[in-house]
DNA sequence: CTATAAAAGTGACCTACATCACATAAATCA
DNA sequence: TGATTTATGTGATGTAGGTCACTTTTATAG
């Protein structure tokens, strides 16, 4: 499947747009590849797009003062990611975005993302729709995070995500968790 | 200011509403009067219902198997709380909201804001960028419980929500915290 | 196919925070 | 206003997970 019936058919599912709105929407997206490592958002970038994965893995992290890295999401096909905070605010990024595999992804602008919202109902509404999606992810893993112990958090997230387990180096797992790739590594 | 002028000045921040539009919108809010303690949503309950709250503050919080609560988020005036979760997938609630003090609200159940964002664009438009918010919102506070330890996130809250140190009891800005009552108490 | 780097495992020791137990102070209620 | 919760403080001790140091294994590049 092509790109524009990957991000089709992950639209459809939220909002009906005909296929004259969806050409309009889909002319607004831009396709990149990437290369496994290379950066897509560097800390202190401008962040002015938002990237929707259609093939590979990223990742978007933070980097502390200590260059210890802490992982908030993997994306892989069908996922967004971005520093939203930088985008919506306009703001130079905190987060970092790059690839932990080979990477074909599609750029929205957030100028285009508004003007698109602006034009098409339906559009705001699956903007809408996906970042109430995110809100409730980001509380759960919250809520697991101060509940749950490591092997927990790390069961669940191989539960969830069985596929990280193969793609994903145990020291990034480690990062996504919040605890020492040492410790993980003792289960 | 009572209750219609605070949520349309609340609103108007984020979105044009017409005089004839806003009332419309506000017509389907019930504004309900609660006691400190009173419980808004608990736990096994079907969640209608998100409250808009114009005065006094609420908590939306979680009780693990071990009767240990983790607090969410505190609501005070011009904030949004509910078990979100439930009330976008219709489920059973698992996250509980009541009083910490006298509160007034207004309530707005899930089938009214679906209809009014699906009559007003306006409206949608302020329920996206309302959660856009919330998601970055969350995103920081993970990494901030990832990131820093309990002294600093302390002083970060207290930072951010200096109010919350005259209404809020130590045991539930531990709760919030993460750490138990008796090292907060330690600072 | 070898050289170099990145990923992963493991022991020894350290520390932030938890838990339990009890004391004190401040609200709330009857 | 006195009685009973509820909130807060503090000592003693336990533990999950961190850090450092070193080894082994697996990738990647030239």
């Amino acid at each position: 499947m092509e790109a524009k019936e990957i991000l089709k058919s992950h639209i459809s599912k939220t909002a009906k747009l005909t296929d004259e709105q969806f050409d309009h929407f889909f002319s607004h997206f831009k396709k990149k590849s990437f290369h496994k490592g290379q950066a897509i958002i560097t800390e202190g970038d401008l962040v002015d797009c938002e990237y929707f994965v259609i093939s590979g893995c990223l990742k978007s992290f933070f980097i502390n003062d200590d260059q210890k890295m802490f992982i908030l999401q993997f994306a892989m096909s069908t996922w967004w990611a971005s520093d939203y905070n930088a985008l919506y605010n306009h703001t130079k990024a905190t987060i970092n975005v790059d690839c932990i595999t080979d990477a074909e992804v599609l750029c929205l602008t957030n100028d285009d993302r508004e003007k698109l919202c602006a034009e098409l109902h339906s559009v705001e509404h699956f903007f809408r729709w996906r970042t109430n999606r995110g809100y409730v992810a980001a509380q759960k893993r919250l809520l697991s995070y101060m509940n749950n112990n490591v092997k927990y958090r790390y069961e669940e997230l191989l539960k969830l995500y069985p596929e990280l387990y193969n793609i994903v180096p145990k020291n990034m797992i480690a990062a996504y968790l919040g605890v020492s790739r040492e410790t993980l590594s003792r289960l």
